[in-house]
DNA sequence: CACATGACTGACT
DNA sequence: AAGTCAGCCATGT
Protein backbone atom coordinates (compact mmCIF):
# COMPACT_ATOMS: atom_id res chain seq x y z
CA UNK A 1 0.00 0.00 0.00
CA UNK A 2 1.48 3.46 -0.45
CA UNK A 3 2.02 5.64 2.45
CA UNK A 4 -0.66 8.29 2.34
CA UNK A 5 0.83 12.36 2.38
CA UNK A 6 -2.71 13.58 3.32
CA UNK A 7 -1.10 15.03 6.88
CA UNK A 8 -2.03 18.39 5.59
CA UNK A 9 -5.53 19.00 7.51
CA UNK A 10 -5.45 22.39 5.48
CA UNK A 11 -7.11 20.43 2.50
CA UNK A 12 -10.76 20.89 2.30
CA UNK A 13 -13.53 18.41 2.81
CA UNK A 14 -14.08 17.58 -0.06
CA UNK A 15 -10.40 16.97 -1.45
CA UNK A 16 -9.94 14.76 1.68
CA UNK A 17 -13.09 12.40 0.67
CA UNK A 18 -11.52 12.69 -3.24
CA UNK A 19 -8.26 11.62 -1.78
CA UNK A 20 -9.48 8.94 0.59
CA UNK A 21 -11.55 7.36 -2.27
CA UNK A 22 -8.87 7.43 -4.71
CA UNK A 23 -6.82 5.53 -2.07
CA UNK A 24 -9.49 2.77 -2.22
CA UNK A 25 -7.01 0.00 -3.57
CA UNK A 26 -8.67 -1.69 -6.83
CA UNK A 27 -11.20 -4.53 -6.15
CA UNK A 28 -12.18 -3.06 -3.00
CA UNK A 29 -15.04 -1.42 -1.96
CA UNK A 30 -16.28 1.08 1.49
CA UNK A 31 -18.86 3.02 2.76
CA UNK A 32 -19.92 6.88 2.99
CA UNK A 33 -20.06 6.01 6.78
CA UNK A 34 -16.77 4.62 6.87
CA UNK A 35 -15.23 7.72 4.79
CA UNK A 36 -16.68 10.34 6.94
CA UNK A 37 -15.61 8.84 10.08
CA UNK A 38 -12.04 8.76 8.90
CA UNK A 39 -12.30 12.08 8.13
CA UNK A 40 -13.30 13.11 11.66
CA UNK A 41 -16.73 13.70 10.01
CA UNK A 42 -18.42 10.99 11.47
CA UNK A 43 -22.53 11.31 11.27
CA UNK A 44 -22.17 13.36 8.15
CA UNK A 45 -22.42 10.03 5.63
CA UNK A 46 -24.36 12.41 3.66
CA UNK A 47 -22.05 15.01 3.15
CA UNK A 48 -19.95 12.39 1.84
CA UNK A 49 -22.30 11.50 -0.84
CA UNK A 50 -22.93 15.40 -1.01
CA UNK A 51 -19.39 15.28 -2.24
CA UNK A 52 -19.29 12.44 -4.65
CA UNK A 53 -21.89 14.58 -6.54
CA UNK A 54 -19.78 17.42 -7.00
CA UNK A 55 -16.57 14.38 -7.76
CA UNK A 56 -17.56 14.46 -11.46
CA UNK A 57 -16.51 18.40 -11.31
CA UNK A 58 -12.97 16.85 -10.08
CA UNK A 59 -10.32 17.39 -12.36
CA UNK A 60 -8.83 14.09 -11.62
CA UNK A 61 -11.07 11.23 -11.93
CA UNK A 62 -12.85 9.69 -8.73
CA UNK A 63 -13.57 5.96 -8.21
CA UNK A 64 -17.09 7.03 -6.62
CA UNK A 65 -17.93 3.61 -8.30
CA UNK A 66 -15.95 1.75 -4.94
CA UNK A 67 -18.32 3.66 -1.99
CA UNK A 68 -21.17 2.06 -1.42
CA UNK A 69 -23.73 2.41 1.11
CA UNK A 70 -23.26 0.27 4.80
CA UNK A 71 -25.32 -2.35 2.93
CA UNK A 72 -23.11 -2.73 0.15
CA UNK A 73 -26.10 -1.54 -2.37
CA UNK A 74 -24.72 0.85 -5.07
CA UNK A 75 -27.63 3.65 -3.99
CA UNK A 76 -25.26 6.22 -6.25
CA UNK A 77 -25.42 4.02 -9.86
CA UNK A 78 -28.33 6.06 -10.88
CA UNK A 79 -25.67 9.47 -10.51
CA UNK A 80 -23.15 8.15 -12.89
CA UNK A 81 -23.33 9.24 -16.34
CA UNK A 82 -25.38 6.55 -17.69
CA UNK A 83 -27.32 3.94 -15.12
CA UNK A 84 -24.99 0.61 -14.69
CA UNK A 85 -21.94 1.96 -15.49
CA UNK A 86 -20.83 1.89 -12.01
CA UNK A 87 -22.10 -1.96 -11.71
CA UNK A 88 -19.73 -2.17 -14.97
CA UNK A 89 -17.03 -0.97 -13.75
CA UNK A 90 -17.02 -2.31 -9.91
CA UNK A 91 -17.40 -6.29 -12.00
CA UNK A 92 -14.14 -5.13 -14.81
CA UNK A 93 -12.33 -4.74 -10.95
CA UNK A 94 -13.30 -8.04 -9.99
CA UNK A 95 -16.15 -7.22 -7.62
CA UNK A 96 -19.47 -9.27 -7.95
CA UNK A 97 -22.45 -7.46 -8.12
CA UNK A 98 -25.92 -8.52 -8.63
CA UNK A 99 -29.06 -6.64 -8.14
CA UNK A 100 -27.56 -3.55 -7.45
CA UNK A 101 -25.48 -5.04 -4.15
CA UNK A 102 -21.92 -6.30 -3.79
CA UNK A 103 -21.78 -9.56 -3.21
CA UNK A 104 -18.80 -10.73 -0.32
CA UNK A 105 -19.49 -7.11 0.82
CA UNK A 106 -17.87 -7.88 4.14
CA UNK A 107 -14.83 -9.35 2.67
CA UNK A 108 -14.38 -6.06 0.03
CA UNK A 109 -15.07 -3.36 2.66
CA UNK A 110 -11.39 -1.48 2.23
CA UNK A 111 -11.68 0.54 6.03
CA UNK A 112 -9.69 4.01 5.57
CA UNK A 113 -9.48 4.14 9.13
CA UNK A 114 -7.43 1.03 9.64
CA UNK A 115 -5.31 1.63 6.34
CA UNK A 116 -4.62 5.27 6.46
CA UNK A 117 -1.84 6.79 9.03
CA UNK A 118 -2.28 10.28 9.68
C1' DC B 1 -36.42 32.09 8.34
C1' DA B 2 -39.15 27.50 7.61
C1' DC B 3 -39.75 23.33 5.04
C1' DA B 4 -38.41 19.67 1.90
C1' DT B 5 -34.79 16.72 -0.20
C1' DG B 6 -30.76 13.73 -0.43
C1' DA B 7 -24.91 8.97 -3.44
C1' DC B 8 -26.44 7.76 4.84
C1' DT B 9 -26.64 5.33 9.43
C1' DG B 10 -28.16 3.46 13.67
C1' DA B 11 -31.80 2.37 16.75
C1' DC B 12 -36.26 0.71 17.43
C1' DT B 13 -40.56 -2.04 16.43
C1' DA C 1 -35.45 -10.49 9.41
C1' DA C 2 -37.74 -6.55 7.35
C1' DG C 3 -39.88 -2.09 7.78
C1' DT C 4 -40.10 2.43 10.14
C1' DC C 5 -38.34 6.55 12.59
C1' DA C 6 -35.26 9.88 13.84
C1' DG C 7 -30.66 12.26 13.60
C1' DC C 8 -27.43 14.04 10.71
C1' DC C 9 -25.69 18.60 7.67
C1' DA C 10 -25.64 21.32 3.31
C1' DT C 11 -28.59 23.05 -0.52
C1' DG C 12 -32.62 24.67 -2.85
C1' DT C 13 -37.27 26.69 -2.89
Amino acid sequence: MTPVALSDKHKDFFERVYDVVRLIPKGRVTTYGAVARCLGAAGSARMVGWAMSASHSQKFPVPAHRVVNRNGMLTGKMHFENPGAMQELLEREGVAVKDDKVQDFKDLFWDPQSNISW
